[in-house]
DNA sequence: TGTAAGTACGTACCTGAGTACGGAGTCAAG
DNA sequence: CTTGACTCCGTACTCAGGTACGTACTTACA
């Protein structure tokens, strides 16, 4: 069964039938494959994009930003792909960037833990805030 | 001046003064020194506290996340900031991951429209899901 | 072949994260 | 010592991103 129905397609991303709908009023997702009159059938690559659809959102990016991100994956004259991809790329590492601060401070305190029982604190704030002072939301 | 008020606080954040009032109710910014019946005023710690909570929310954090970080900063017993650490570092590096590989499919597509003019079309989302399918949102 | 489970579509509702507003109080510069 | 800008606080509204619901229609399976 490699045609999946909307329901079978929202279960094997974790979502709500009522998402995916909603992803295809916002032009995220396109309508599936259907005999008029009938019920839709996705093909698998419907689901690789709704995955790709909420993990970018896990990182932060609004609807909108993925479907800058997508509109890239669906091919694009290369101008605009070009200065689309460069803008989302400096975005891109400015997360990575101020994520990998965070990751370092949050170690840190893990393993001051794993050799204290006391009470402890780590300058996290400080730590995220000293790498960069610039770019904001 | 050293203390700031909500006003000057927020403006320096970059964020509306209903903003700072709205953290205060959540709890994840502290109220300021204020002799009764006066106006508030505010450490430069409030003004790097509310930077951090930003910066958070655009890596992808809620703000119950965030809470969670600051509570980190705040100090706490050891044995639960350890527990919350290890489990926003694993979902950290998660994210890490994800911004990795999302940033050299992007980084691709970019170097193949430096040197060419025609159509392009990167296979952004197969690069991203192959990296890994755990973890979802 | 009929019937329960699933789908289509439109409209209404909900939650998280703010934003706006109005009236009363406070402060600082003139 | 007033007046204009700012603050306080409560309540109401907004917007993005979903969720829920009702009705009519399809389908798979007993």
């Amino acid at each position: 069964m490699t045609q999946l129905t909307i329901g079978q397609l929202a279960a094997a991303a974790g979502v709500n039938v009522e998402t995916v709908r909603y992803y295809h009023r916002r032009g995220l997702l396109p309508l599936p494959q259907r005999a008029t009159g009938s019920i839709g059938r996705y093909a698998v690559g419907a689901l690789t994009r709704l995955r790709f659809i909420r993990r970018s959102q896990s990182l932060g990016f609004s609807l909108d930003d993925v479907q800058a991100l997508l509109s890239l994956d669906d091919g694009q004259a290369c101008r605009s792909a070009q200065a689309i991809a460069e803008h989302k790329l400096a975005d891109v590492r400015q997360r990575i960037k101020a994520l990998l601060t965070l990751e370092s401070a949050l170690q840190q305190l893990v393993s001051q833990c794993a050799t204290s029982r006391r009470k402890v604190s780590c300058p996290l704030i400080d730590a995220l805030m000293q790498a960069e002072e610039s770019a904001a939301i």
